[in-house]
DNA sequence: CGCATTCCAGAACGTGTAGTCTAATTGGCA
DNA sequence: TGCCAATTAGACTACACGTTCTGGAATGCG
C-alpha cells in the first residue's frame, strides 16, 4: 500500500444500501454512489468490476447480517423467538432492513446478474439458512408446513415491520404483540 | 372514427401489466410494450401521453379490480370473507394480480408521477376503499386495531398469496387454509 | 372520387446510463 | 530525494431510454 485510500469498499456499499433503501433498484446508479460518497465513478470501478457487483455485495452484507441473528435460534427450535427477533434486528440496523425486506430482489439484478463469486457465496448462505430453518420444523418436510413455517417465521413478520421500514421508523411498540399473537394463535408445529 | 384503429389502450396497458409482472417496474420500456404489442412506439404516443400515463393506467385498472372484489365484503364486515376472497380473485386475474401486488409501487413512479387526472382518480378509489376498510373494523380507530387489521385483510394473504404469484402459478390449496387459520386464531376483533 | 381526419410507422433527438481510458496524485521505501 | 505501485480523478465512449417529428396509410363522408 503506497497511498492511503480515501474510499473504501464499505463506503460503496453503504451508500448503494441506503441509496436503494431510500428509492428502489434504480435510484442507485453510478453517478449518485458518486455523488453521496464523494468519489468520482473511476474510484468506484477501482473497487467494484461492476455495478452488479456493488449491489451484489451489499445484498450479499445484508443477508448474512439477518440470517446471522435468526439461524442460532432456529437451530434451537424457537420459531416464536426468531419471529421476534427480527424487530431488534431491523432496529439496529435500519439502511440493512430497509434494502433487504423492503425492495424486490428480481428488480435488482434484472439487467445484469452479480458476478458468479458472489452469487456462490450467496448461494451458500442461502443453503446454510434453510438448513437451520428445516432444523427448525424437523421433522416436517411437506409443502404446508414449509410454507405456513415461512409465513409464520418471516413472511409475517416481515408484513407487519415493512410499514415502518418504508417511513424510515423504528418498529412500533404493537408489532411485536402482533407477532406474539400470531404465534399464540397459530403455532408453527401443526 | 376515419380508420380502423389496429391498437387500443387496453393492448398497451395488458403489455406493461404484464412485463411489470414478469420482470419488474424497470421491464415495461417504452420500447418493450412496443415489442411486445407489435406496434411502433409513435402508436403508444397516439394513445397515452406519456411511459407514466401508462403506468398509471394500468394501476387504477388493477386497483379498481382489486378494491372491487373486496369492498363488499368490508361492507358486510366479513374480514375473513374478504381475505379469503383475495384468492379466487388473483386467479381470475394472474397479471393484476401480479401487477399489483408483487411489486413495489414506489419504483413505478419514481422518475416521474402519473398524469394529475389519473392521480385523482387514484385518490377516489383510495379513499373510498378505507372507507370500506374502517366500516369493516368500526368502532374502533386506535393504530393498533388498523395495523392488526391491515395484516389479517390484506398484507398477510398477499405475503401467503406471494409465493406462488411470483412463479405465476395459481394459488395452492394450501393458502386457503392458512388464511383461514390465521383468522381463526387472530381474529380482527381483539 | 377526393377530402378531412384518425391512426400507423419508424427514424431521429437529447438525456442519462454503465463502463473505459489516460493522466495526475499520493506516500512508503531504497 | 527519486522511484513505483496503488489510488484518485474525470473526461470520454457506446448505448438504451423516453419522447418528438414527419410522412404515409386507411376510412367515413360529401
Amino acid at each position: 500500500m503506497v497511498r492511503t485510500a480515501r474510499f473504501t469498499e464499505d463506503d460503496f456499499i453503504e451508500a448503494a444500501m441506503s441509496l436503494v433503501a431510500e428509492g428502489g433498484p434504480t435510484a442507485a446508479t453510478m453517478q449518485a454512489i458518486a455523488r453521496r460518497t464523494g468519489a468520482p465513478t473511476g474510484s468506484i470501478y477501482h473497487r467494484f468490476d461492476s455495478r452488479s457487483a456493488i449491489l451484489g455485495a451489499a445484498w450479499n452484507s445484508a443477508y448474512a447480517s439477518f440470517t446471522g441473528a435468526l439461524a442460532p435460534l432456529l437451530h434451537q427450535r424457537q420459531a416464536r423467538e426468531a419471529a421476534l427477533a427480527i424487530l431488534p434486528w431491523a432496529e439496529a440496523n435500519p439502511r440493512r432492513a430497509a434494502f433487504l425486506l423492503l425492495h424486490d430482489p428480481v428488480s435488482l439484478f434484472e439487467d445484469s446478474p452479480p458476478p458468479p463469486t458472489q452469487r456462490q457465496a450467496l448461494d451458500r448462505l442461502e443453503t446454510a439458512f434453510d438448513a437451520a430453518f428445516r432444523a427448525c420444523i424437523a421433522p416436517a418436510t411437506d409443502d404446508e408446513t414449509l410454507a405456513r413455517a415461512r409465513f409464520l417465521i418471516f413472511d409475517g413478520p416481515i408484513a407487519i415491520l415493512r410499514p415502518s421500514l418504508s417511513r424510515a421508523l423504528p418498529p412500533p411498540p404493537h408489532a411485536a404483540r402482533l407477532i406474539a399473537d400470531l404465534h399464540a394463535g397459530m403455532p408453527v408445529a401443526a
